[in-house]
DNA sequence: GCCAACGTTGGC
DNA sequence: GCCAACGTTGGC
């Protein structure tokens, strides 16, 4: 089982929003590397949940994939901010997946905090403009970060 | 709110 | 195919 950090402002979507809602797609990932970690993604992989543009960013939570990747839809939709004209349902570029929530983790670890831990020192996360909105995490750094928390 | 860092676009 | 201009991300 491979795990992943998702990325969300919470001030668009939040965690409690996911735990309100249960379930949810991952909708609107516009970047083709994040793309290719979507459809890397596979049926009860955990993720992180990771609040960003926040005074004190970092992973708030967890959350288990519930469906591979398949075309978003938003992508087609003229309406929507994700609206892609260069897309053809022939030919879908962007995907999503659905995740269903897990727990929050208490406390939350900061970004300050990941950058403290020697298992994140080669991870994207960390490094200075990083703008990935999906970032693979290691076993030893999901662990890592298991241990600092209860899962409530 | 600022702005560095980055990915994408488009003129040539 | 280069690269300047542009738009976006995200920490601070």
């Amino acid at each position: 089982m491979a795990h992943w950090l998702l990325k969300t402002e919470p001030e668009a979507f939040s965690l409690d929003d996911l735990k309100a809602r249960g379930q949810e797609p991952w909708d609107g990932i516009r970047n083709y590397q994040a793309r290719n970690f979507l459809r890397q993604m596979r049926v009860g992989d955990e993720v992180f949940i990771y609040h960003s543009r926040v005074p004190v960013p970092g992973i708030v939570g967890i959350a288990r994939i519930v469906t591979e990747a398949h075309p978003d839809p938003t992508q087609f939709d003229p309406q929507s901010p994700y609206y892609d004209a260069g897309s053809s349902p022939a030919d879908p570029r962007w995907d999503l997946v659905d995740i269903a929530y897990l727990a929050h983790c208490v406390p939350a670890v900061s970004l300050e905090s990941l950058r403290e831990m020697p298992e994140f020192a080669d991870n994207p996360l960390v490094r200075k403009g990083n703008r990935l909105s999906i970032v693979p995490i290691s076993e030893s750094q999901w662990q890592a970060v298991l241990a600092r928390v209860t899962l409530v």
